[in-house]
DNA sequence: GCCGGAAAAGACAGGTCTGTCTATTTTGTT
DNA sequence: AACAAAATAGACAGACCTGTCTTTTCCGGC
């Protein structure tokens, strides 16, 4: 018997179709991208789409979930290279965030856009979504602690406000800037909370 | 002569026309309702709309515009009721929002739902979307000014990430506690600026 | 009662969309 | 060389999309 995983998933098809749709979808949305665009576009016969994925939808939260573990690898990655001191670890998200900003393909936050262009809160793809902000969340909570805030929940999620609002600034200005203002509402806001 | 304006603009079948979409729109995505349903949910007939509106494009355009200016009157009255207290006339902006939030059909943020379903920043639509955002900034910085912060547009800036990003959250998870939450970082942010 | 403009009704063109099906070819393994 | 699994090409259904066009009907002012 092959060592073959139960759930069909690791295969070069499925993976490059993940690639291409990803690509598509984060330039252009999840609504307008069709499925013969992404075919043609990745060169693979419609049938072996279908045979990895059960529908469009099926295949829109499955790039999704592959980003969000690639963005919550890039941001635990960032925050252990900022060293040891609390206040630079949570603060690495700001920085990391600029990084993110300045890239040439820079479009806004796919997740943030997913739930707009799917805004039954019910619907999969936004409860996908909603999932990684929540998961990032998480993450917060983590540094908030470390970083001696009293309340950290309370301080990780006015910090979520301030990273979300600063993708979709970042977004519509094609500007790095709004990370440096986010940084520095952050490093106020954890300066309060530590009182 | 009669006082007709010289721009068509102010008839009742055009207003209906706003409504509707602006209804539809926003509870389903801008994309994603087609001229047809709008037309039978409006009781419309397809003519009619082509002779205000050249283009679903330009359909949206003008519903985001009148949004626009219904959000930014709303906010100036919440602020005015607030009274003569500039610290009380700033955060009256985030109990404007509690408000927004508690609505019984929030769905988010209809201009951050534009950018993202059109994430190109030259479209028309994603420009239009980004004036709004851009309008309610000069709102903020007048605000801060009077609130004595020593940059009032770096506050405004802050600020604004604060409001977005709560719009983002409540509509997630359809609760108005993100105001709140919002609410108390920027009064935290607001005394840190006044120093 | 009549006339003119606005609106309705509905067909139409020319695309596009998702998902299914069949028949053929490629690929990898033994 | 033979066989099985995977992938391909391409047609197809049935629905939807925007925008244009023509014909008919309505309605208010005179």
């Amino acid at each position: 018997m092959s060592s073959r995983p139960a759930v069909i998933s690791a295969s070069p098809k499925r993976d490059h179709l993940l690639a291409t749709a990803w690509r598509l979808f984060y330039r252009d949305g999840y609504r307008v991208v069709g499925i013969d665009t992404l075919l043609a576009e990745a060169d693979v016969a419609k049938m072996t789409l279908y045979k990895h994925f059960s529908s469009k939808e099926d295949l829109i939260v499955a790039v999704i979930r592959k980003r969000s573990e690639e963005v919550q690898d890039g941001l635990a990655g960032a925050v252990q290279a900022a060293g040891r001191s609390p206040e630079r670890r949570l603060l690495a998200v700001f920085d990391w965030l600029k990084g993110l900003f300045g890239e040439a393909d820079f479009r806004g936050c796919a997740f943030i856009r997913a739930l707009s262009e799917f805004p039954e809160t019910d619907h999969p793809v936004h409860q996908v979504a909603w999932a990684h902000k929540q998961a990032v969340r998480k993450q917060l909570v983590g540094l908030a602690a470390e970083a001696g805030a009293k309340d950290p929940p309370a301080l990780a999620e006015a910090l979520r406000l301030l990273i979300d609002g600063a993708l979709v600034s970042a977004h519509a200005t094609r500007s790095a800037k709004p990370a440096g203002i986010a940084r520095q509402a952050a490093a106020s806001l954890l300066k309060a909370a530590r009182r």
